[in-house]
DNA sequence: CATATAATGTAATATCATAACAATTCAAGA
DNA sequence: TCTTGAATTGTTATGATATTACATTATATG
């Protein structure tokens, strides 16, 4: 069962949390885990990645490439594409497929069993882990016979902030 | 042939079916429901359908579209896209996500907390209804003052039959 | 330095989906 | 039957998303 003190992590980020703190660290675990790896998050990379980690959203790849600015220049959609496939790769990022767009992903590395709560208002993104339905997701299907890959979890809906704003 | 008959209508199809059967059974059913709603299932939209049915697979807008013959014209994007906005909103094709595919719905109307196993060898698609972990899924997200829209669950693997073909 | 691998630059193009508007068909009432 | 409004279809163009191909530059390593 989920408890309580586990939901923080998972939450939508408080829209007056402090951006720059969160942003600073996960860039930090990226780092870390690039060097690990031996891969390297050369400045395009970085920064495409502080881009969704300073939007807390899920931007369209046409989108980032509008937030990038290199002198006046925008980087061609193969350029953004390369890079996410890049962070993609490492689970830095992760793309919703429901909407065509990206996102960064709050725990690096442990990609597994992650669901997605998407708000079609403010396109927030939650990362939420729970490993017990994701487990029973791909139990289910291997109890068919079927050799599970990959697993899409994406919620749509409005999120408790959007909400609050609106009706509250 | 055919394996237990409790299982049909969430397993993924035997290759050996009947699919002129089945597909038949399924316009029955489209057009019932049709009726019952006022809708028209006219031969466009019903074709789409049929050309889906027959499948029993994902198929992309584009590949539906040199599906079909229309005394050696093939129709425009825009009219499959009508065609399957109509038979989505009623429920019987839905749209996969994660691979910008179509696919005919077994069960039309009971939408409700459906989840698709996608078969990538082949590209057959499962889909499976269980109320329980959708019920747990939303549950969940309502729990964290989500109001849940839209769930989209979608799992990419090896299907029984293409595990079979290829290792025993 | 030489070399191989990785990363980037640039242009073109493929793929998926919708907009806009005219023409036609259909159902239902006068 | 005629008319009228709504639904459907036809047609063209365009928008949005993503990849291919190939030349060039940077980086690490012997």
């Amino acid at each position: 069962m989920a408890g309580d003190a586990s939901l923080s992590s998972s939450e939508f980020p408080d829209p007056g949390h402090d951006h720059d703190a969160c942003r600073d660290q996960a860039i930090d675990r990226a780092e870390r885990l690039c060097a690990g790896q031996g891969a390297r998050l050369t400045p395009q990379r970085r920064e495409v990645l502080e881009l969704l980690l300073a939007a807390h959203q899920a931007l369209g790849a046409y989108e980032i490439m509008e937030g990038i600015d290199w002198g006046g220049r925008k980087p061609a959609p193969v350029v953004v594409y390369r890079a996410l496939d890049f962070l993609m790769e490492l689970g830095l990022v992760h793309r919703l497929a429901s909407v065509n767009a990206y996102v960064a992903c709050g725990h690096a590395g442990e990609a597994h069993g992650a669901r997605f709560l998407i708000c079609t208002d403010c396109r927030t993104v939650a990362e939420v882990t729970s490993p017990g339905i994701a487990d029973a997701l791909v139990g289910e299907a291997e109890r068919r016979g079927f050799a599970v890959g990959q697993l899409t979890i994406e919620i749509s809906g409005v999120c408790p902030h959007c909400r609050g704003a609106a009706d509250g």
